[in-house]
DNA sequence: CTCTCAAAGTTGTATATACAGGCTAGACCA
DNA sequence: TGGTCTAGCCTGTATATACAACTTTGAGAG
């Protein structure tokens, strides 16, 4: 569980990690070209080969054919925040999840609605409304809109047990969605289904998801600002999935 | 441009995307091995293996020495949302950022800044507190503390001209972070600096930088929640650095 | 019938080799 | 002096081969 047992391919690649580190190699400098590293470190060249173009994917370099490789221009702070489906997020607390629906109907789609999802107004559109519960305490309130020909069978759906996106991605797979957070003030309605203070802001995410290429659902999920947030951990390039799982500690720092 | 000049293992990877997507191969589904590869399409398995390897790394599918590949699970619903640095925000939309530094000092760390910043109650921090604003309005109010050992020089440097985040980013690269964002109701001081009306919300992100292994600097932003949004646009996997770029046109939808 | 173990299939890594194509510096020519 | 062009280095891709390690299956021994 040490050292030797790493591929050298990843020896490679954590030896020039560790100098773009340590500041030895800094943005734009060269780094040793495959050839270099093949008579260095004794290795054939598709090894040292792979090396590079992993920290390429990864955006530690940046290759020029005829050229060589150097050390990218570390991301400018770009960091990420992973949004989740509010149920596997309440799961992963190792809470309980429960749901409320408030309205399942089939509506035609107005203003907005009918704009976000390209379509003409008075089109057929679901419209859903639920309470999501964290341990009893409701944490979102999903107010959601879906394209009735991309889900026929939207109404016979007991969403108390299915999640709309759970019930939605179970449909299409392999979709492309938009997002957009903000800071307001909740209207009545929303505050009494979260049960909100009346001076209490609402976190709002603002989610639309394409399949085969066309916007087929449109979700408004608010909630209570005293109680909920996004919280995110990033950790550089090498990390595409390990996101998930990373303990956030930064709880008690109120402003 | 067109097709034929795609590399092979390139076009290995279409190819299984295609079925994934088309929903011809659903999650868990098996998908060919690298020698069924190998035959059918007439490649290396060195090729082959490349493409699958890929599609892990991106992933579309997971594997198993012993069995075979499979198709992954198609992350159930974790949306990315990118937070850039405020400059650099700016200037992506084309409008001119200025900053006022409202104060510049030596402190000693209290209460929840040492807690953040893993140091004892008292230690030298530099805090910085500014306003960075958007074609001059007022768009970001950032209340940063830096770790004294990090960054020597801080008192010396003139943060209306190089932003707190570019500098510390040139002293040190490849940073971890971890960032919260919160729905909260601004005190009069930070309404005042961002010309907050009374009863409007803040969007705050809280973020915490590590260097070297070490949390370096503590940064709480505030924004007006009436002129300020986080946008995210995500796209399947095999798309790591492209959401830089994408536009969204999510604006008029406001609850 | 049950246990053991070997065979076959699979991924993971590593090497040697080959050719195509981009880029640059310096030799060479006019 | 100035322009051209080639030799040499670099990345990008593709192949054939080899061995290690893991998993399942089934044959065979007891």
């Amino acid at each position: 569980m040490s050292a030797a047992s790493k591929p050298m391919y990843q020896q490679l690649k954590d030896l020039i990690i560790g100098r773009i580190s340590a500041g030895e190699l800094r943005p734009s400098d060269r780094v040793p070209s495959e050839n270099e590293l093949v008579e260095a470190m004794n290795v054939s060249r598709m090894t040292a080969n792979r090396a590079l173009r992993e920290l390429t994917d990864e955006g530690y370099v940046r290759r020029v054919a005829g050229r060589g490789t150097f050390v990218a221009d570390l991301r400018a702070g770009s960091h990420v925040l992973e949004v989740h489906n509010i149920a596997d997020e309440i799961e992963r607390r190792g809470h309980s999840h429960s749901s409320v629906v408030i309205r399942q109907s089939l509506q035609h789609a107005r203003g907005e609605v009918a704009k976000a999802l390209h379509i003409e107004q008075g089109s057929d559109v679901f419209h859903l409304l639920l309470v999501h519960r964290e341990n009893g305490t409701p944490i979102q309130l999903e107010d959601r809109h879906v394209l009735a020909g991309f889900a026929p069978d939207c109404m016979e759906q007991d969403f108390t047990t299915v999640t709309p996106s759970a019930y939605l991605t179970a449909i299409s797979p392999l979709q492309e969605a938009e997002q957009v957070v903000r800071a307001v003030m909740p209207n009545a309605a929303v505050r009494s289904h979260l049960q909100m203070r009346d001076d209490e802001p609402s976190l709002v995410v603002l989610r639309r998801t394409w399949a085969h290429g066309a916007p087929v659902t449109f979700a408004r999920l608010h909630h209570p600002g005293s109680r909920y947030e996004l919280a995110g951990h990033y950790t550089p390039p090498g990390t595409p999935k390990s996101a998930t799982g990373t303990v956030v500690e930064l709880e008690k720092l109120r402003q």
